[in-house]
DNA sequence: ATCGTTGATGAAACTGGTTACATGTGTCAA
DNA sequence: TTGACACATGTAACCAGTTTCATCAACGAT
């Protein structure tokens, strides 16, 4: 109601025509308003407020090349451990003033790749992605458009992009141990796809040499996975003494279906958790499990990625520790 | 390696003359393939991989006027019910081949109102605000930007912006009637902070006149404040028959701690929830709950912006119907 | 042979800012 | 009085694309 039809939005030159100035005065308001005289900086600034205008985002980028934000691309948002990366990753990019544009890519590596893309055609200045197997065109496209990238949740300083994340085998084999320290020999292993998942494989091949017998049971990162696995494990002839989850999320399913089968934990058999969710420390019993330095990882992330793409340097990979939390869920095989 | 020092990025010029053709046929076999000679379109393509040619987003923005990304403001993104809300909106806003930026505001609408101007200031063609509590900055940008905008977590269809959400009143109410249905006039009632939450507050309001007598807990939305919480509540002298908790992970925090004190739900005392997480379904006892139609929500607020962004029409605003979902954590009082 | 039509392409204007460089004015010391 | 210099401001080129309109060749119909 209060703007005619017709009337198409305001432009620099409108407004330096309507304060009686020239472009670069606007400008300058804008960009470097200590060099303005006074009153000169006012007449523009009421020009700019009576003719409503706003600056177009793709001019000034244009000239500066900077769009002033980054992509992530993750394999989910419903997975908890993804939603604190990302809250503590944007977070922290907000003090470079940087902004996130986020995607997923429910873990399929085209998906990934096409997702990429979309993000680099939006104009993102560089992009975040878990974990270290993709898809070839993700790797022709960095190197196409020259943005940095870097490659989180894992940790490989030999890898084509800088690494910032973790030692997943060694979490894995921080858990195992603690499994076969108190005793356990037989154990089931709870782990996610392990197609497309170099995470999870990792997590695997940590767990080899320990002399103790496992069982991997394979089902979707998700409680529901979590309870058919259980009830898989429930259904064998001999059981084991322990139950090691790769994840927490899987370890919180299992739980579940334990509890409704009437199997004590950790009386019955000792369960173990992988990632260290904030709940996973208020479910019953309270989930001994690793700690995965995730939200570290968000905030070094982002000063890597800010790093990169303010001052052209490209970050070196950086491991960030995990540790064992114990809790009430494990205890000595009966 | 394979790129000499010196050189910068190729531009549609530099396409143009080493295909032997002008700049608008190079930006034709771009935007209208079929309107260029094949054997013309193939000389353009080699260019462009030979020179490794990738597109400008803010030169083609700035001409399109588009730049194909919305904003969205949610308070957190550790609480999986945001998590789960922007999960659907990203996956919808792809299939209108729009992409996602997330900010997050802590409920702290001055937060709130400086992230919706950064996002503005980068481009993104439209807003997604929660909840109708705002900033007047947040309202004065929008009308100076004239940039589309739609509150979501609400219903009210007299609100400045287009609401798609749900009515957190009648939602409070549908717990709230589950609970004296079943017998219980003693009733505790533990909601998140009410200071700049309208959702919160609605909640409450829903509350009134039931006949039964409400004792009100507020603290932090976390497992932690929910832990609290219930302690403050079992240090009643007179305890309630059931505790209604506005929002699920208050709920299971409220749970974590009662079991720890030894109280047995729903035997000793009722729990309600508030929201249906994917896990409440999965605690143990299984949450008794009013689920609320936040994937739904994310679904048609990503339609509902993409059509304002696309065609310039408003869209309608939208109420989503919550529903009970009884489970085992209620029963009558003893 | 001539005209009209279609299809492919190019020249140049245009988008909305930033910025290098030029210009003009006022102040101060020599 | 004059030259040096700082300061405020303007002119115009520039960024990297899109798009309008003109041009021109090829083709079929008259």
């Amino acid at each position: 109601m209060s703007k005619t039809p017709g009337q198409k939005r305001a432009n620099l030159r409108d407004v330096a025509s309507a304060a009686g100035v020239s472009v670069a005065t606007v400008s300058r308001v804008m960009n470097a308003p200590e060099t303005v005289a006074e009153k000169t900086r006012q007449r523009v600034e009421e020009a700019m407020t009576s003719l409503r205008w706003v600056p177009s985002a793709a001019a000034r980028a244009i000239n500066t090349g900077r769009t002033r934000f980054v992509g992530a691309l993750v394999p989910t948002l419903d997975n908890a451990i993804f939603a604190r990366f990302l809250s503590k990753l944007e977070h922290q990019l907000g003090t470079h003033r940087l902004s996130l544009v986020v995607a997923t890519t429910d873990s399929d590596p085209q998906t990934e790749a096409e997702k990429a893309k979309t993000l680099i055609d939006i104009g993102a200045e560089g992009l975040i992605v878990s974990g270290i197997t993709h898809d070839p065109a993700l790797y022709d496209l960095l190197e196409r458009s020259q943005r940095p990238a870097i490659a989180t949740s894992f940790y490989d300083p030999d890898y084509t992009l800088p690494t910032i994340g973790y030692d997943n085998a060694a979490a894995a084999a921080l858990a195992l141990e603690h499994l076969t320290g108190l005793g356990h020999r037989r154990i089931a292993v709870v782990h996610g796809p392990r197609a497309n998942n170099d995470r999870t494989q990792a997590r695997l091949n940590g767990l080899n040499g320990s002399g103790a017998a496992l069982q991997l049971f394979e089902t979707e990162i998700s409680i529901a996975g979590g309870c058919t696995a259980a009830r898989d494990i429930l259904q064998q002839t001999q059981q084991p003494t322990a139950i090691l989850c790769l994840s927490d999320v899987l370890a919180s399913g299992v739980l579940a279906e334990l509890h409704r089968q009437g199997v004590s934990v950790p009386a019955d058999i000792s369960l173990m958790g992988l990632d260290d969710l904030p709940g996973s420390a208020h479910i019953h019993p309270e989930l001994t499990t690793v700690h995965l330095p995730v939200a570290r990882m968000g905030t070094a992330a982002a000063d890597a990625i800010a790093q990169w793409v303010e001052t052209q340097t490209r970050p070196d990979p950086a491991m960030l520790e995990s540790a064992l939390v114990l809790r009430k869920s494990t205890a000595p095989p009966k």
